[in-house]
DNA sequence: AATGTAATTGATAATGATTATCATTTTTGA
DNA sequence: TCAAAAATGATAATCATTATCAATTACATT
């Protein structure tokens, strides 16, 4: 799966340099994580400590265009960033109130809906579902 | 109905300005439609030219928080402000890639999706959905 | 009507996330 | 080895939004 990547990111004209491989590294130990661009240059920073901010964002940027990560945008100022496993697809995310925290939705949840606004006439591109919620951890106390 | 608003206004302890009064104009005025603070901002300087930025944010946002506008950020930088008709509960979009208009949706569609949240032990709370599609219109040409 | 207090306003500085710029460094291929 | 291209890090610029603050306006009371 690594090597898909590599590939990836050959087709896209992009060389696996150092600073790449760190960040790509930190994205793959928080599989299931959105992080920040910020959240991500302090994890990197542990091991390539000179790591810079732009190179952080230009990093992000290049391997969500590339479908490597996804990029998302919640109901705060910034976006984040999340591991784009081939297994899940989702766009669908379910947010605590409480903690913060972030799960995923399964696919397929929005089917009827899309089919209803194709007969209206548009032609479906994407879609994003955020509910937010209270999650079982933080409804215990 | 102006009516109404007046007493959330009041009831929110904020007095019913000439500024005030001339942002919920154009709010009224643009009835369903998303609205920018810039954009807000432009059409509102034409009854009242020495209208300031900041006073729009505010206005706003008090409003938002009185339940009068609704307050929606899509996959843009910015807020998006629209008048909240009591008739129609939302928070459902489609958005035009190609136009970028944004249309609403029926309530009740994602009544399924909430309730197998609810038996994972979750409180939901709200929700939103984006579909990004392309418009009938824009689909012609 | 005059006055004092509180609310509101507009200009602008400050902030936070992101993007652009640019000189320096690194990589790569002839 | 060397020149050209790509990448990096520091930092300036940008954009939306929020905070600050002095000046204005509205309100309640005399």
């Amino acid at each position: 799966m690594d090597q898909l990547i590599k590939e990836k990111m050959d087709q896209g004209g992009y060389k696996m340099t150092r600073q790449r491989q760190v960040i790509l590294e930190v994205m793959q130990a928080s599989r299931g994580e959105h992080l920040t661009a910020e959240e991500v240059l302090s994890a990197a920073r542990q091991k390539a400590p000179n790591l810079g901010i732009a190179t952080v964002y230009r990093t992000l940027e290049r391997m969500a265009s590339l479908d490597i990560l996804y990029k998302t945008r919640f109901d705060e100022g910034k976006h984040r960033y999340e591991l784009a496993d081939e297994s899940s697809h989702h766009h669908h995310h379910v947010q605590c109130l409480s903690c913060g925290r972030i799960f995923e939705l399964e696919e397929n949840l929005l089917n009827d809906i899309e089919r209803q606004i194709e007969q209206q006439g548009f032609s479906v591109v994407n879609h994003r579902l955020t509910i937010y919620a209270v999650c079982p951890k933080c409804n215990q106390s």
